[in-house]
DNA sequence: GCCAACGTTGGC
DNA sequence: GCCAACGTTGGC
């Protein structure tokens, strides 16, 4: 099993949308970033589990887990003309962008904020505390999972 | 709102 | 293939 990092602005989607979705899963479309778009489609399996992170927020902030629920298919929303997210480029018989379906887990006990996370020396390399990094889905190593699993989910 | 950093586009 | 210009991301 894999650990990820998923990025949204919650005035766009939020941890209270996903919770509040049916069954308490969405798909996770609209992703236009090639090494993004890699990972939904190569390396995300069922039952992987995803550090829900709300950026351009007050606070930026850790603030659920949610799980892999579908394996990556191509994304029906590059299709529509009249979709924010459409993509001429991408076709249906070689589509360019993909999706996952993803479950809310588990909301944090106490949302961990980035200036927290910079805090913690075992999480140096974190792909999210990376100067410049701009990446909407990262992985997370098991380490880092771990840690921040302590600090935000236990209890 | 500012702006640094990044990814993409397109001229050459 | 290079790289300047542009648009976007996202923290502050």
């Amino acid at each position: 099993m894999k650990y990820w990092l998923l990025k949204t602005e919650p005035t766009t989607f939020s941890w209270d949308d996903l919770w509040k979705s049916p069954k308490r899963t969405t798909r996770w479309d609209g992703v236009r970033n090639f090494q993004a778009r890699n990972y939904l489609r190569d390396d995300m399996q069922v039952g992987d589990l995803a550090f829900f992170y709300h950026s351009s927020a007050d606070p930026t902030a850790i603030v659920g887990i949610a799980e892999v629920v579908r394996a990556g298919y191509p994304d029906e929303s590059a299709f529509n003309p009249s979709d924010d997210h459409y993509d001429p480029k991408s076709k249906r018989d070689a589509p360019m962008w993909y999706v996952v379906d993803i479950r809310a887990k588990q909301p944090a006990t106490k949302p961990i904020t980035l200036a927290e996370l910079r805090e913690q020396k075992g999480l140096a390399h974190m792909v999210l505390l990376q100067k410049g990094s701009r990446l909407s889905v990262q992985p997370v190593s098991e380490a880092e999972w771990k840690l921040i699993y302590r600090l935000a989910f236990a209890g």
